[in-house]
DNA sequence: CTTGACTCTGTACTGTACTACGGGGTGTAG
DNA sequence: CTACACCCCGTAGTACAGTACAGAGTCAAG
């Protein structure tokens, strides 16, 4: 019994027939097996992977980061512990980001809240809010 | 006197020369005063600036989106509601972006817990551990 | 068996964000 | 006064991430 064509992957995930395609010539997915057609022959377990590839593009990985995430599996020669370290890289990697979001977030309210009253004349409000918010943390971003 | 040249201010950011020049074609940055010369003369408050272009692009934010976010300002013709209205939107934004970027790093801490035991030779079954992050939490994302 | 939606491969094009010249002028240490 | 690093502008090329055809074959409903 065969799987999905790739235009039911397409409407199931929302990404385009010929992003597909192109996910595949960058070996973000796996070849599929094909039909005496030609057609592709998907597994429904493309769609999992799909999703996963959206979610990690909307958090600002590249594609290259996307296959080395998916590949966090154990190749031959790959420890688990290799595996490990890398999954607590990326993790830490996001924590970082998530702080700095923070920070600029905080900022904005600051912003916002000056609004109410004056409103933000500076040069670069953003810039403002974001130097008060500098005190106490060391210059540690990179 | 004078401050600094381009060559010095992309020594301190670590910005290329040539990207503080895009950035100035794009409206990143404000051209600058000149040296009778025609050099480029910067103030010090140009590296604030590019580091803050600097971090917010690393947080996924596309140059088009940081000229806004550096234009938060109230000047000529625009009110304090439409400067708050587009700080919380910036604000909802980042939320999002935060949102996102937790729910990633749960999927690594999962992914990592579940290597951890697995010891050097077995199987480390990331991919499962992607599904079942796949489900159960809302599939709100976009 | 025709018609229309679907799929195939391959190539070309788009937008974003740089990056690299080429051919000149500038500034300063020796 | 001459090297030599630095700067100017403009244009062109690169990498990434798609997106859009063209021309041909496939599948299923009527």
């Amino acid at each position: 019994m065969s799987g999905l064509t790739i235009g039911k992957v397409a409407r199931e995930t929302g990404v385009g027939i010929e992003t597909i395609r192109f996910y595949e010539r960058q070996g973000l997915i796996a070849e599929p097996a094909r039909r005496p057609s030609g057609y592709r022959d998907y597994a429904p377990a493309i769609v999992e992977r799909l999703h996963f590839i959206l979610r990690a593009k909307d958090l600002g990985f590249s594609l290259k980061e996307i296959g080395e995430l998916l590949s966090l599996r154990v190749d031959d020669g790959r420890t688990c512990d290799d595996v490990y370290s890398r999954v607590m890289a990326k993790r830490a990697d996001m924590e970082q980001k998530i702080r700095h979001l923070e920070r600029m977030k905080r900022a904005l309210a600051r912003m916002a809240a000056a609004c109410k009253g004056a409103g933000p004349r500076g040069e670069c409000p953003i810039l403002e809010a974001l130097k008060h918010e500098d005190e106490g943390e060391a210059g540690d971003w990179r």
